[in-house]
Order: structure tokens, then C-alpha cells, then sequence
DNA sequence: CAGATGACTCCCA
DNA sequence: CTGGGAGCCATCT
């Protein structure tokens, strides 16, 4: 049978990390975790997460605009029990909870690298 | 080893 | 804004 796969580990640790009330995208994962992770890697451990690690709060990791486009309502509904705060559009307001990445000690234990910088402009902030 | 799969992301019409 | 297509990569058959 399976046991977690290495990269997996990694990916379930880092997500671990996460604060309630904090996302972060599939994308922002797979360049902290490095070692040849994609974003795509990252949907996948994600996918795997009942079958290796029920306990990753898997509902912090959305899209890189914010959108919930998979599991949307059973993820929606976690975050806003945590504090998370959605526009229109049902995107997450990224600007404000945009999750900048473990602290240095522990991304440097683990080898973790720093998250990529957003060059986002503040249209989010446009509600109405 | 080769083909298929997917909870992504980027680019272009 | 919407939709289609390509690129990407670890993991599973």
C-alpha cells in the first residue's frame, strides 16, 4: 500500500503551518516547498489529503486570484467560520489574508523557501 | 519505461 | 469577461 510520499510530507507540513484566518495559493506552496514542486503537485497532496494527512486545514489553499474553484461551498464555508472575508465574486481577499509564508526558523529547519512577491494591484479592494 | 491523471497557472483570441 | 490550449510535474497504472 501507500505510505505518504516524500514531497507530499512536505507540502502537508508547510499547509500545517498555516494560520486560521490565512490562505495561500497552490502556487505560493509548490515555490516554498522547491524542489521541483508545481502547483499542480500541490492540488494533488491536496487531493491525497483524506488517504495521508486528514488533519492539513486544506481550505486555506485557493487559487492565485483567491477563487475556490474545486470544493467551493464546503471550503467557503470553513474560512468564513475562520475570520476569512470574500468579495463579490467569491474571491478571497487575498490583499488582507494572504498567508507570508513559516516563520524564518522553521522555513530554514525544513529548508522551506520565501514566498514569491505579488505584484497584485489593490483592485480587490474595489467591493460594490 | 511509457501513458494517463489532476483541488494549477499563464497566454491569447 | 469567457473559453480554449499549452506548459508544468509528481504519482499511479
Amino acid at each position: 500500500m501507500d505510505v505518504t510520499p516524500p514531497l507530499y510530507a512536505r507540502i502537508y507540513l508547510l499547509c500545517g503551518q498555516i494560520p486560521s484566518g490565512m490562505v495561500t495559493s497552490y502556487g505560493d506552496v509548490a515555490a516554498m516547498v522547491g524542489g521541483g514542486c508545481d502547483a499542480r503537485t500541490v492540488g494533488e497532496a491536496l487531493r491525497a489529503i483524506g488517504e495521508h494527512a486528514p488533519d492539513v486545514p486544506w481550505q486555506r489553499i485557493v487559487s492565485q486570484d483567491g477563487v475556490i474553484s474545486t470544493r467551493g461551498l464546503e471550503q467557503r464555508r470553513l474560512l468564513e467560520s475562520e475570520g476569512v472575508a470574500f468579495d463579490r465574486r467569491a474571491r478571497v481577499l487575498m490583499l488582507y489574508h494572504r498567508w507570508g509564508g513559516p516563520g524564518a526558523e522553521f522555513a530554514a529547519a525544513h529548508r522551506f523557501g520565501p514566498p514569491p512577491p505579488h505584484d497584485d494591484a489593490p483592485e480587490q479592494l474595489e467591493l460594490f
